[in-house]
Order: structure tokens, then C-alpha cells, then sequence
DNA sequence: TCCCAGCATTTAGGTATACTAAAGAGCTGC
DNA sequence: GCAGCTCTTTAGTATACCTAAATGCTGGGA
């Protein structure tokens, strides 16, 4: 027996489909974010990798391929736009000079801190509307989440 | 002696970044999920078309892409890559002939199981390792998300 | 010293996914 | 029955990812 493929979804506390809700959420949510995007010229990675720089400072190409989970030669395309967009400079590390490290130029931080204030404004709005519980159990959620796709 | 996740934690009381918390989260579990991909041939998209065709039945273009709040092109293409693989069909509406209902294959019925299943054993495996309330925080989390990812 | 194994990065070629714009086909209202 | 709307597809373009292969640098062993 199928038992009932065609089950009814949408926050229901189905447990065996968990992962089923979780993939269904992040893939929403992503694609949302995606279209959230305000610039137009630099994509969602791209801007990723901004923000990034400029929270965390100057970074290896292998260590930001490593924070975004992909190849280094993708990632090494996704600087090429930021270089070539005049928001990011790539410089050779003195110390090793195999390696090249990535950081924000003045117009990068700019843009970074605008992106994230504007991603900001709606997300940050949709969830203010939020009860003080559903902003713990995001908070909470976020956290374990960011450890098992880390794992 | 909680609240931590090794990564860059910001300031302590930093409450006003839980957009960010939640942006960064979504976009790791992304990226993981499409590295997960284990058929290769088929992308993340056309592989969630399948499943929720398989699960919620014929469907037709329109319907598919704001489901999965992409253009009708876009879904289109996914679905030109379902079709030329052999897992779904187009049939003409016989209510509305400018309407194409699209519906699974045999074949796309049973790789969508298989993916399903393949997927959930590491997720799934995830989150069982988690505490009840834990649990509960992830499904509340997804629900409210998802909701806020339909607005 | 010199050469070679190995690491960091880039380049080249290919695929998936998304968009806009515009064309083709069918329905519906007047 | 024609105009105008909706649904779908095609065409052209851009982002982002991959694998494989080339380049450049470091460091250890003959």
C-alpha cells in the first residue's frame, strides 16, 4: 500500500517529512532572496561573497570557496565579477605567494552594507511581525541548521 | 555556555540580524542540498518539479512556475528537461486547449521516489540526532518561514 | 643545487537555471 | 467574427556551478 501519496503538506506536524518541510522552506526562501535582489548587475553569490569580505576581512580564494561550499574555480569566477565590478582587488599574499587574498574595495563595503540593509528592511519586517516564541524557534532553528549543513 | 555556532558570531545582543542569521542558514542548506544531487543528470529544480508532480498529481505550466515563483519560461525549460529525459508528459487540456497538464512518467513517479528517499536519508538522519523540542523548533521555523517566503 | 611532488589559482568548456521580449495558439466578449 | 486576453513556447542573454587541465609557487630530497 502507497499509504496516501498524496498527502497534504503546509505545517502539519508530520514527522516523517521534516527534512521533506526543510527542503521545501529553504528552497522557497531561496528563491525569494534571489528575487529580492536590488542591484540587478551582481548575482546573489556574488553579493554573498561581498558581504562576507566585509564582515570578516580579506580572505583566500580557497577559503571562500570553502565558506560557500563550491569549487574554487566557481568561486574564482564569482570574484572575477567583483573585480571586474570595481567592488572587490584581489592582492598576493607576501607570506606564501601561491595564494591570493580577496578584499572589498571602498565601493565594495558600500554596496555590502547597502545590500544587507535592504535585504534587511523586508526580511527583518516580515519577521518583527513575528511572536517572541516564533522568533525564538527561528533563532533556534537557524543555529542548528547552519551546524548540519556545516557538517 | 550556549548560544554559539563557531562561525563569526556578532555581538551578543545582536538581535537585529536574525534576517541575516536566516539568510545565512538558507543559503548554506542550498548549497548543500544541490551538492547532495546524487542523479547528475537532473537538476535541483526540475528534480523538486517531479516530486511535487508526483505528489500533488498533473499540474499545469502556469501553475508549476508559481509554485515555484519563477516565469512561465523558466518552468517551461525545466520541464523541456523532464520531458526530453522521459519522466513527464505533456498532454493537452481538454477544457482549456491553450492549457498543457504535465504530469509524471512511470518512470519520473519512481526517480522521484528514489530521490526522495536518497535525499531524506541524510537529512532525515540529521535531524533525528536532534532533541524533541529541537524538532519542534525546526518545523515551527519552517512553517512560519514558508509562510513569510508566500507573502 | 636542481628537480619534482604538491598546493593555490586560473582558464576552458559544458550544463542548469533564470530573466526579458516576442511569437504562436486558443478562448471570450462584444 | 474580430479584438483582445491568457497560456505556452522560442530566442537570446546572464549567473553560477562543475570537471579537467594549465600556470605558478613552495619545499623537500637526490
Amino acid at each position: 500500500m502507497e499509504t496516501d501519496a498524496s498527502r497534504e503538506h503546509l505545517g502539519t506536524t508530520d514527522e516523517a517529512s521534516l527534512g521533506g518541510q526543510v527542503r521545501s522552506a529553504v528552497g522557497l526562501l531561496y528563491r525569494r532572496f534571489r528575487s529580492e535582489r536590488p542591484d540587478g548587475t551582481l548575482g546573489d553569490t556574488a553579493l554573498d561573497v561581498l558581504t562576507w569580505l566585509h564582515k570578516q576581512g580579506p580572505r583566500t580564494l580557497t577559503q571562500l570557496s570553502d565558506d560557500a561550499r563550491v569549487a574554487p574555480a566557481s568561486m574564482s569566477q564569482s570574484v572575477n565579477r567583483l573585480t571586474s565590478a570595481g567592488y572587490a582587488i584581489r592582492t598576493p599574499d607576501p607570506n606564501d605567494r601561491r595564494k591570493v587574498l580577496i578584499s572589498t574595495t571602498p565601493e565594495g563595503a558600500e554596496l555590502a552594507l547597502a545590500t544587507r540593509a535592504r535585504r534587511n528592511t523586508w526580511l527583518d519586517g516580515q519577521l518583527e511581525a513575528l511572536s517572541p516564541e516564533d522568533k525564538h524557534a527561528i533563532t533556534r532553528a537557524c543555529a542548528l541548521l547552519s551546524t548540519i549543513a556545516d557538517s
